[in-house]
DNA sequence: GTCTATACACTGATAGAC
DNA sequence: GTCTATCAGTGTATAGAC
């Protein structure tokens, strides 16, 4: 039996859960040492042998902030090959955010980026830097696809991927915001596929 | 002579214009009462003459918080009676947003907005209220004006407010976090424009 | 109205016993 | 690895002199 080793590594796990939850629901300043501890079930100076101090906690909670299955979906469908498919290329991808949207250790990870966005300027950058640029150029590429198949009209492929890309980001926000106050998601549960129906019906060459 | 009024006045202003620097800056745990009184150039207990206590310079602040330009737009041009000038109504809502976007009195507010939405209900609630479901309603009117009146292709009012105004929220995030860091927004200084040619060549009706 | 002085809770962090 | 004990620093807030 390896106990000792387990009951090592899972304290840590532990202090990073715990740590995940208070962040995400207080920030990163009022997610206290103290208050990680407790949750843990040790004392605090006990923390501080499996984390040198309170700052890397958090640096190991960022790594795994963004590794979004967002980055999954352009890797395993490039949109130099899939985007030829057009719309369902386009239902795909929403409905990798719906999932995430409604998923609850994303929803978490969600709420801790925007908890610290302005406040964090590391948080920012990576923010900006996936969702106002990396997501936009693939889709974009996507765009720029779908033109040349003469599957929709011609265009700014870069702002139409700002313009498809907008509502998903927006009704992601609202899913969080309502599931933070236990409030009822109904009205969204379809809203995904609407947003890809409706901006379908608004760049497709009818033919 | 009534300096002493003034002085008193100027003083209670003062506390709140720092205080309003400095929730943008730190959030509202940030800006301690410490910080306030060094930043007004009093001591902290001097602070408690003007307000009894912290929640209370908050609470003042947050009245501001929401009173926006938007209100008065709806206001002063309602769908039912402007709405029927189809893109130019629209473009005149975009402009609202885009000088709101690049005024920095209304990017201090935006931010503290941003900043507490993860750790305030009360602030979550109006968010809402105002940027999903406010906005929209009056947005949703002006679609079905529309409609009626032939100048976009039918459909949902609603789901097509959302559609058009999505992208203006996330233009106006994009511009935040750009200007937070003094990032240029050169590449954002038409985009308000531009979403509305877009959405509009998406769903006007050619005639 | 502002000051000094002070109270007291909570923060992150360390030393040393077990 | 975890514990107790303890530290300095910072937080909000109050009492009383001027």
């Amino acid at each position: 039996m390896d106990r000792d080793k387990q009951t090592t590594s899972s304290t840590k796990q532990k202090i990073l859960d715990a740590a995940l939850d208070l962040i995400a629901s207080f920030g990163y300043k009022g997610a206290s040492v103290r208050k990680i501890a407790k949750a843990v079930g040790i004392r605090e100076s006990a923390i501080y042998n499996h984390f040198k101090n309170k700052e890397e906690i958090f640096a190991s909670i960022m790594q795994n902030l963004f590794v979004s299955p967002l980055d999954e979906f352009f890797t395993k469908k490039p949109p130099q090959i899939y985007a030829k498919r057009g719309k369902i290329y386009l239902l795909e991808f929403a409905m990798n955010i719906k999932i995430l949207s409604f998923d609850s250790r994303h929803e978490k990870l969600f709420r801790i980026i925007l908890v610290e966005l302005m406040q964090n300027e590391k948080i920012r950058q990576i923010f900006l830097q996936k969702f106002f640029d990396e997501y936009i150029k693939h889709l974009s590429n996507a765009f720029f696809v779908m033109m040349q198949e003469g599957l929709i009209r011609s265009g700014d492929p870069l702002l139409m991927a700002q313009e498809f890309f907008a509502p998903l980001f927006y009704f992601r926000l609202h899913t969080l915001l309502l599931r933070m106050d236990d409030k009822s998601t109904t009205s969204l549960s379809t809203i995904f596929e609407k947003h890809v129906e409706f901006f379908w019906e608004g760049v497709a060459i009818s033919s």
